[in-house]
DNA sequence: AGGTGAATGTTAACACTGTAAACATACCTG
DNA sequence: CAGGTATGTTTACAGTGTTAACATTCACCT
């Protein structure tokens, strides 16, 4: 029974799981800025210091949170990804809807979670190899895998797929930084969704031959 | 003689300018989070609270620091649009190829200043217009004027002009971050010219007619 | 069972940060 | 020259990351 998460007398069971966790309602809250370690170790119900037996300083707590957020983020785009029922405009093949519904996806993750997207991409997390985010090269991966089968379709150019997979994530992310940055709220501006799919749009008219 | 900045005597001159600009030095030793009121003033020769005459708190220090940021990013690019002597690979219709020289300035200047970058688009700072950079949208409208003209020239289709510049924009700012957080420096990455000259290839044939 | 080392949590302390309040000085305008 | 205003200083406080020394509990071995 010791891998259970109680959290009672001096041991805490999972004290790493629950500081992660913890996160989440103070990032919501207070934004980034409110993800310190005391505050963490409040949440948890425990002494400052206690957090320090499980990460080394508050650089690999944060990139504990943002890879945690990495995986929320690849099951979401996982499901979006089985279930294209959401294709909206132009239904076209549906590989290539299928991948604007991931792109949709993405979106709305970061739009609904702004600061745990931000925290995700915070400070330079994968400079540091200790730290850096693993759960990051996995979704990655997923988008280029979903790149080279939209090639074997032929419904995508030949090419190298980690390049264009690089293109379409930095489209993605680029628009979500911007929404989020209140950039794109000018008036005249086209909401978040609507541009997500021209912009995609666009691109793949381009990655098409 | 009062608006000249010098640095003697009990008042400084003009330490709203030369707090801005100690913070160049700073961002680039220490990263930003050596962006601290106190080392600013520290590097200024001043007093702590003496920064407090001239912001209202540290948002608005580093609002400011990034506005200067978006003036020279904009310098930058009005110079490579002006002498597009830079024209790599398919030289193509001029204009185009000036399109995408701008972009190559925009990632160099990004790659050679990633801490002054990453301040600029670091804090939701657009979300308060009190501080908002202002700058920021002047680069905008400046990326905008140029669709606006290929459209004019039909080397570009018709449409929101809005709209394509803020995908254009995403997808620049999209590869700058993923570069600078290191992201693609995995094997068998691109190097990130490559990658914008072919990102934005991809992106030009999407929004050619 | 009992003891022992490792894992985990606590308390105390230090240097640093942002910022409010009260005070001091220099400039500028009448 | 007088006085108000802009600017800079000193002091103080709460909150932060982090080190060091100490305390408790768990897991395992004989």
């Amino acid at each position: 029974m010791a891998k259970d998460a109680q959290k009672q007398g001096y041991h805490h069971g999972d004290l790493r799981r629950a500081l992660v966790e913890a996160a989440i309602p103070l990032l919501r809250t207070g934004g980034p800025d409110a993800l310190t370690m005391r505050a963490l170790a409040r949440a948890a119900g425990v002494s400052p210091m206690a957090a320090y037996r499980h990460f080394e300083d508050r650089a690999a707590l944060v990139a504990a949170v943002a890879d945690d957020g990495f995986k929320r983020l690849h099951a979401r785009l996982r499901a979006a990804a089985e279930s294209p029922e959401r294709t909206l405009r132009k239904p076209q093949q549906t590989a290539r809807a299928g991948l604007q519904a991931i792109a949709l996806a993405y979106v709305e993750f970061a739009l609904e979670h702004p600061d745990e997207y931000r925290v995700m991409f915070g400070s330079k997390l994968a400079a540091d190899p200790a730290i850096a985010p693993q759960s990051r090269n996995e979704v990655f991966a997923f988008l280029r895998e979903g790149i080279a089968m939209l090639q074997r379709q032929k419904l995508v150019r030949a090419g190298d797929p980690q390049a264009m997979a690089y293109t379409a994530w930095a489209l993605v992310h680029g628009l979500v930084m911007l929404a989020i940055d209140g950039q794109v709220r000018g008036k005249g501006a086209p909401s978040p969704e609507e541009l997500t799919l021209t912009a995609t749009e666009l691109l793949m008219f381009g990655m098409a031959g």
